[in-house]
DNA sequence: TAGAGTTTCATTGTGCGCAACTATTCTGCA
DNA sequence: TGCAGAATAGTTGCGCACAATGAAACTCTA
């Protein structure tokens, strides 16, 4: 009949089955018409920001990754870190970060979990202490061709010519150097 | 001499300040060419990929609104949210969430917050009482003129010409689209 | 009209992103 | 040489994203 665990009761209950038919809110009809076709008016108040293009765009991307890079117990910012470190193994917190543009807050949480997955070491620097290398391990090397296949994927799924993506990717550039900038 | 309260210790404390010049790693040499001159090759590594550009783009842009924001005391999915309901006072959670492409899980809390901080006033629904409706209160509304000037910041730091704006925002359009449907 | 299935929203848990802060090590200069 | 300040990482805390799950309300059909 009941649970013993209640993880939430819904905060109002029903006021008696709603048979006052007055329909308090004439919203609730207009609603209905945007169930199944939102209304090209709303999307575009927030299409009209270049902000909320690039915010949804980053996530449809990273959530076509996702199912790829879960088959190989990756996050997306977890397998950024791995590219890097295909081609720089031992490189610092720092540089990493440096490349990444993400701060010390994030990499060394994401580095352990990294290390209890065993995919990297974690090791201080002989000649800087402060200096924190991060080196692969062999199956973190391994996974490398496991996850070739990864960015392919996404370029077909973009729907886009070949040129388009370039200039696409051109563009953003730009604006991310301009964006840094103007943040300070 | 020390605090009570000790944050964190380091891991690996000196190994006796380096004495033992073997050079236990060999890569350790290598590692300092790449200190202070991120090597071409290795943002590369990172820019060929589109996914990455986007990821990137998408955090700086928020970086760039982050500090205007804050000024009215809101995030950016926040602003999103207020931004929709200023067009539609009273919309339901499943209707704000198929504008930003958010779940309730993530909606929910949000909308707590937002409530706490008396911007909106979340109510059921009369005539359906799954739906949760969420209605702007008079500070909410007043914060519209405040935000005003918010979005044109971005397109000044862009450094793109508009025209260019205009195409980056209709190919991220049809991106997302795209890759809404690649994602089943 | 009963009840199976659907819709809607909430909660829990995990991991990222970022600000604020702390600890440790190194550097440069007086 | 010693010490002030910089550089490097780590921690804490908060707010998103998102998966998995649960509860309540509604719908549709036999």
């Amino acid at each position: 009949m009941h649970n013993c665990i209640v993880h939430y009761v819904r905060e109002v209950t029903r006021n008696s089955k709603a048979q006052n038919a007055v329909a308090a809110n004439p919203k609730a009809a207009q609603d209905e018409t945007a169930q199944d076709a939102p209304r090209v008016s709303d999307r575009q108040i927030l299409q009209r920001q270049v902000c909320f293009a690039l915010y949804s765009a980053s996530r449809a991307a990273t959530a076509v990754y996702r199912p790829m890079l879960q088959e190989l117990g990756l996050t997306y910012p977890q397998y950024l870190v791995l590219l890097l470190l295909w081609e720089r193994d031992g490189a610092s917190v720092r540089e990493l970060g440096e490349e990444l543009a993400l701060d010390s807050g994030t990499l060394s949480p994401l580095l352990k979990r990294l290390e209890a997955a065993g995919l990297v070491r974690r090791q201080r620097s002989v000649d800087d202490e402060r200096r924190m290398q991060v080196h692969l391990t062999d199956d973190g090397d391994a996974l490398r061709e496991r996850a070739a296949a990864v960015p392919q994927q996404l370029a077909e799924a973009a729907g886009l010519e070949s040129g388009e993506l370039d200039q696409l990717r051109g563009t953003l550039s730009r604006l991310t150097a301009a964006l840094h900038v103007a943040a300070l």
